[in-house]
DNA sequence: TAGATTGTTAATCGATTAACAATC
DNA sequence: TAGATTGTTAATCGATTAACAATC
């Protein structure tokens, strides 16, 4: 279970997972590797290796089976218990961010978010409490964190990622342009919009 | 000068240029392949092979000069004149996108921003004018917008998409968790904030 | 000069794609 | 059965890494 699997791999099996659960809604009971693949924009072979990894099996006749191989695919990528996330910034992004996960995911649910600046502190933001980033080493050890957003500027952000790695975060995405330093044992997933849209500019104009 | 170029290679162009700006302004001239490639995550033979590709030449004994290469990797991303661009949804993400480029970036400013509702419409948001969605693309094609930021729901993301390419869009980043069908000389960098997290905390566990 | 770095090619690595027997 | 799809291996592709002569 606990096998090595590739960063692309994980995040295709994560997109997979939602569109089976907006499929299942719909009320649809099957499909085959190319149906998936055409709303993920992986091929049909990808789809199908993915799905050999997580020790699901479909039918030559019938395809998978939406709600077995959302659930193997679950079982694969959630861990036994539901994990917390810390939020670090509560700037425009980190708020937004909030937003977007505010009671989506039980699984995976942002539980502390910190900022340095007091006006934003000590009170709750789309359900989420916002503490003083004083205090951040101690809440993330007490709850036992280990994944974390940084959404401080880039100034801040390895500082940051040092008093999270410190007091035991194992994974962190990060929105900060800067490229953090972090021992080998931690994953860090960088989302630099600058760079994507200068690279959506430069490929709009070819 | 019309390249093919891989995209990572712009990607790391895109971050490489930040970096030697923010060196540039602390008053540094020259730095070697190691040091921009660990500012930035890559290796130093990325380094040079990049820098290689933007036509810039550095010295064996004195490095790269900064100002000369961030001139050069300047001249390669951006095109003769600036380019405007249009974000489709003024939500909670929408406007954390609006106040993270406002004024930041004067080649690549956000000019015209959308939404379904009456409400965020026709008034001004971070330094951007918002219109109704019903205008997108009469104002699209007449300001000649070539990039644009899609951050709507995912139900709507598809549809804003095909008028987007309709109305001449040729670079789309979607922050919406869908997979965009769009022609081949279409260019789509998707941004799932969604998949990353999940991905965090998949390799946070292990 | 001696030594470190550059520009550039060759070797390696990993992921994607093609292919096909087994299956229902 | 006939036919399409699955599971899985082999071939391909592209990017990264290693290597090294040329350079200052």
């Amino acid at each position: 279970m606990t096998n090595k699997l590739s960063d692309k791999t994980v995040g295709r099996l994560s997109l997979y997972r939602r569109l089976l659960n907006n499929l299942a809604r719909s009320g649809v009971k099957y499909l085959f590797s190319h149906d998936l693949a055409a709303e993920s924009g992986a091929t049909a072979a990808q789809v199908r290796r993915d799905v050999m990894a997580v020790g699901y099996s479909g039918s030559p006749t019938k395809g998978y089976e939406i709600a077995e191989l959302a659930a193997s695919i679950a079982r694969f990528l959630d861990g036994e218990c539901s994990q917390s996330v810390a939020l670090i910034g509560v700037g425009n992004l980190g708020r937004a961010i909030l937003a977007y996960f505010s009671g989506r995911r039980p699984n995976l649910a942002i539980v502390a978010a910190f900022d340095r600046d007091e006006h934003r502190v000590n009170r709750v933001i789309h359900g989420c409490r916002c503490y003083p980033v004083d205090v951040l080493q101690e809440k993330v050890a007490e709850v036992g964190i280990r994944t974390a957003i940084i959404a401080v500027p880039a100034g801040e952000a390895q500082t940051v990622a040092d008093r999270l790695v410190r007091s035991g975060v194992r994974g962190i995405l990060n929105f900060a342009p800067t490229h953090l330093r972090v021992p080998p044992n931690v994953f860090v997933q960088e989302i630099d919009i600058t760079t994507s849209l200068e690279k959506v500019a430069f490929f709009a104009r070819q």
